[in-house]
DNA sequence: AGCGTGACCGTAT
DNA sequence: TATACGGCCACGC
């Protein structure tokens, strides 16, 4: 068993991420082991060593808004790719109430 | 070995 | 309510 880098646990929760619900970058960093790496997550994310199977669309900020700098595509193309799974948008924001992932620690 | 960078978050004004 | 700044951590060169 190797160390897992911080990357390879941040892309490994965020690997998690069940089809229609989204976590915050704050989230993930929590999850994969320090709620300081939201940084380090977005870092990570921007990195996407492995966008194909690392679904970092599901990822968006606390607000519930996609990150306006990033966006493989457009942040308009995140937000409809998140609507294609089932994820509805208010006024171009996600209801984190209802679709932030939860996670049973 | 050290500096700069970054898709954030929280608090202060 | 909106804007500004700092702080935190890890990776790349």
């Amino acid at each position: 068993m190797k160390n897992k880098s911080t990357f390879e646990k941040i892309y490994d929760v965020v690997k998690k991420i069940p089809k229609g619900k989204v976590a915050s970058y704050g989230q993930v960093a929590f999850l994969a082991g320090n709620s300081r790496w939201a940084r380090v997550v977005g870092y990570a994310l921007h990195r996407n060593p492995d966008p194909g199977n690392i679904p970092c669309h599901r990822v968006v900020t606390k607000d519930g808004r996609v990150s306006s700098a990033f966006a493989f595509g457009g942040e308009n193309e995140q937000i409809r790719l998140l609507e294609g799974e089932g994820v509805r948008f208010s006024d171009g924001h996600v209801i984190m109430e209802e679709y932030q992932w939860s996670c049973d620690i």
